[in-house]
DNA sequence: AAGACGAAAGTGGTTGA
DNA sequence: TCAACAACTTTCGTCTT
């Protein structure tokens, strides 16, 4: 059997997710990808002798949504045509080509610009190849509907990728699209809610556990902390304290609380920073939490200790 | 002096008439 | 389309460590 790896090669994180549609290896808390050149599952692309080859090879070339016309282009009739046409039909051939090649040209100019600028972003996030990919069919989708019109193409990109993280689970919050891509935070969830809207994508609201990990591993807490403030947050899911809340603010209390419990303090303006909410926020679900949850006692417990 | 706490007013989005 | 509403933010004063 082949041994995997189990930490990240790059923060130490333990959060690996594999990827087996994809060949990927990811790591949770920073996006890092271990390993991608992984054996596809999904498709066979191997002849296994010259006789059987034919049937062997299910599929065409590999296809990919990162590549502005998807490595397939099309035009409107080939030379061979040309023969067969005299007169009227001629001219009206070439016409029809000319707006073909008019209007194919103004799209691909668009997507290979997009596609470069939705490149840049997702390497500054450090995302996984997977969530570039699925962002670029969303673009492209949208692109297709016509829905970029009226609305800059940076704020689409960065649309895209929010909707392709949080399809992927490995959320990042709208701080960190915007800061990567330089659109206001609020024209960000904007595009998104629009482009998901029209292109009918699931809109599952986003899981606070997601957002744990890489908090925290940002704030440097202990395996411990984490796995505690997963709990917590699962009792808090149960007790109906989570719904309508947003995610960021329950997952930045969860860490808070358990960093409290086990003696690694950290400031709620620490916490707040990196879960990109403001310390009110915090304070608010943390008083929640203490309500509901009897957790006082192990506070205090972690307090005496000290002591 | 810094962090925690809470009140009050403002913002942007959702919902329901 | 508009107003009520909930969640969250900003700001600021007070208390605690």
């Amino acid at each position: 059997m082949m041994q995997f790896v189990k930490k990240c090669t790059e923060c130490g994180g333990i959060n690996l997710f594999h990827n087996r549609a994809k060949g990927e290896i990811i790591c949770k808390d920073c996006g890092l990808v271990l390993e991608d050149k992984m054996v596809d599952f999904d498709q066979e692309w191997r002849e296994f002798d010259s006789d059987e080859g034919d049937k062997k090879r299910r599929t065409g070339a590999p296809m990919t949504y990162t590549q502005y016309d998807q490595g397939l282009g099309t035009e409107v009739g080939q030379k061979a045509d040309l023969y067969r046409l005299e007169g009227k039909d001629k001219n009206k051939f070439f016409r029809l080509r000319k707006w073909q090649y008019r209007i194919s040209t103004a799209i691909e100019r668009n997507l290979k610009l997009a596609l470069a600028e939705l490149k840049r972003v997702s390497s500054y996030l450090k995302l996984p190849k997977s969530v570039e990919e699925e962002a670029a069919r969303i673009y492209t989708q949208a692109v297709q509907r016509g829905l970029v019109r009226g609305r800059s193409m940076e704020s689409v990109v960065a649309g895209s990728l929010y909707a392709a993280c949080r399809r992927h689970d490995v959320p990042r919050t709208l701080d960190e699209l915007s800061e990567a891509s330089g659109i206001e935070k609020k024209e960000v969830g904007r595009t998104y809610r629009f482009i998901t809207r029209e292109l009918g994508i699931n809109i599952m609201p986003s899981n606070p556990a997601d957002y744990i990990a890489r908090f925290a591993s940002s704030l440097k807490l202990s395996a411990e902390s984490q796995s505690r403030a997963i709990e917590i947050l699962e009792s808090a899911q149960r007790s109906e304290l989570t719904s309508g809340r947003g995610p960021t603010g329950i997952a930045a209390a969860a860490l808070y609380v358990s960093a409290l419990i086990h003696g690694e303090k950290r400031t709620q303006r620490e916490v707040a920073d990196v879960a990109g909410v403001t310390e009110v926020t915090i304070r608010n679900r943390y008083k929640e939490l203490l309500d509901r949850l009897d957790l006082e006692k192990e506070i205090k417990k972690t307090k005496k200790k000290k002591e």
